[in-house]
DNA sequence: GCGACGATAGAAAGCGCTTTCTGTCGTGGA
DNA sequence: TCCACGACAGAAAGCGCTTTCTATCGTCGC
């Protein structure tokens, strides 16, 4: 029925031995005798079987992107960065083509760990996991653990954008410095002279949340200024939008909202906009990452960038072990405030 | 050093043959069995090594979803929903659990065949193809052979957004009607009065790009109406902010401009704003998708609406096998035209 | 001109699991 | 009481590939 490994050997007139180390290169084979094998596998439009040589070599070549979303942007720009970083580092040398695949979680604690089995299973070369993580000890420990088995039995890890777990020293991790991001921000709602704030943060059992969060508190503590209202909800726009109500009912007075993300501030200027507020007039936005749409955003947003394509580059180089990792394995990516037209001064 | 079938079977006292069996739940085993089994399952911390399984049982419970772009939500949104209803539908009979898992092509056909023979080494349960395709016959011709080898093989294969193959009568296609789609837009805008329309289209090898100009062309032609000035570029925010100078070079007095998408749409409206052009009022802008940032664009964007969540779920099913092929293999997914506030009757 | 060595090719032993094909009991029907 | 049959469990044969370990030459050095 189909054709195996055996059936171009006959073919090509060698051993299977020998097609095997044609195809995959790593043995001294004579020109000709090579040429003569290629000719059969060409003929016999021969596919090497996947389980078969992972399980005869012990490894495999797919490397698995675990993202929280896979709809959000936030996610796509740096799977799709670490994705095209992993296909282009085969061609180089040893390891040879990798398959990326990347997994939507949901930002579901069993669906991560469901991948994670799934990917062990498989015997992964690498997994990247993108995106803060849940905040719940007992999940914690369970991946955790699992990823020390992983990382035990060879697969390589990397976290990127999900601070890393504290016993652990063996996986690479790219952690965005969530907190200093949130703290500049408000620095530069505070310099522009606000002083009732309002939050709309993510969900709550999150890091992303808690760090930007604490940024902003510190920020606020900093400068002697008394906490706005907080209100916490999921990473997209209706969120925003159904927060505002929230927000303007426990202080009318608010002249500036910081968002989550840039999804979320979206919704809040849609919100204000239906309430005949104008941005940033009556009230400043800010909003969080710098996603492709924010420049585009009527006021544009002011947000902090995070470098996700650079950052899901580096990831994927990463996980191939075409970089090294960082000096203490972890490595803290800054984020940069980018100030544009959706924050301004309160009205006097 | 690893944990295998034999070291369970040995811990709980029983063949191999039998740990198998619990693992699958294919066979009757006395529930004490079963349980004995269970437990050293647990204490052994097993796990099941996929390529050997899938060796063994020469099928593997991998789903592939190619994209074109991952980073583009049109695509994260049709992947989020099909992997979700993948993951659910292996709770329910046979099949058991699939691990959906996405591909990036980033549009490239290499990449694209690159990844169907890595799904095909891997003897994936099914494959999704999402999105347009070029329309390059070699290329064509390669992927449909790929294509027809793999469903002979065993695989599902599922198309989503991309129309099917002509000779191919075996795999199950959901197509969106981009034809219809962009005719009903551009009546619209002539219905509001229009007749100087530009148009920034797709990359010109695309089925997309040319299905949606095909309908704009056929609304022009219908009406009588001469086709104004059209740029080709890719599917990006810079190509319709690009294009903008170059379709007010080539007719200074458009009163209308439809872009190949939102994300397009998002560009054009940057550039005409940056031009001190007010939408509508100067010139009407029009996008496609209807994704979810467009209704919080100023103005909110009239496009067309495509059923991404549900066709993505839909998509999923059939490669599950959960939901039986339409009719004649094709299905043909309608957009519905979506009226807001960036489109209006042109200046008297 | 002879022994040794480098360059290739083959033989064969698995890799860890699934799945027939065979048992072995225990029980119900006659 | 005996036989047939159903319910389980085990033995063993692969699944298709990789990779030692060997075997075979042709040739280089002296």
């Amino acid at each position: 029925m189909t054709v195996t490994l055996a059936d171009v050997a006959a073919r090509a007139r060698v051993s299977p031995a020998t097609v095997s180390r044609v195809l995959n290169g790593n043995y001294p084979v004579a020109a000709s005798t090579r040429e003569r094998v290629l000719k059969a596998v060409e003929e016999l439009d021969y596919v090497l079987n996947g389980p078969a040589s992972s399980l005869a070599a012990a490894t495999s070549d797919l490397v698995g992107v675990l993202v929280n979303d896979i709809a959000d942007p936030f996610f796509g720009i740096m799977a799709s960065a670490a994705q095209s970083a992993i296909g282009e580092g085969g061609s180089g040398r040893a390891g040879g083509e990798k398959l990326a695949v990347v997994c939507n979680t949901g930002g579901s604690p069993e669906r991560e760990l469901t991948y994670l089995t799934l990917l062990q299973r498989q015997r992964a070369a690498a997994v990247i996991l993108m995106g803060g993580s849940l905040e719940d000890p007992e999940h914690l420990a369970a991946t955790a653990a699992k990823l020390a088995r992983m990382a035990e039995a060879g697969t390589r890890v990397v976290l990127c954008g999900r601070p890393p777990v504290p016993g652990d020293a063996h996986t690479a991790a790219l952690v965005f410095d969530n907190r200093a991001g949130g703290r500049r921000l408000t620095e530069h709602l505070l310099g522009l002279g606000h002083t009732r704030i309002g939050y709309v943060a993510g969900p709550a059992d999150r890091t992303t949340t808690r760090h930007r969060l604490e940024g902003h508190r510190e920020a606020l503590a900093a400068a002697g200024a008394t906490e706005g209202p907080t209100v916490h909800g999921p990473y997209d726009r209706a969120a925003g939008h159904a927060a505002v109500a929230e927000l303007l009912a426990r202080d009318p007075g608010l002249t500036a909202i910081v968002a989550a993300n840039d999804t979320v501030a979206l919704g809040v200027c849609a919100a204000l906009r239906e309430r005949g507020l104008s941005i940033p007039g009556d009230v400043s936005v800010a909003g969080f990452d710098d996603l492709p749409f924010s420049v585009d955003a009527v006021p544009a947003l002011t947000t902090v960038r995070l470098p996700l394509h650079d950052s899901g580059v580096r990831a994927g180089r990463l996980a191939m072990g075409t970089e090294d990792a960082p000096a203490h394995g972890t490595e803290t990516v800054p984020g940069e405030l980018v100030v544009r037209d959706s924050t301004a001064a309160p009205r006097g």
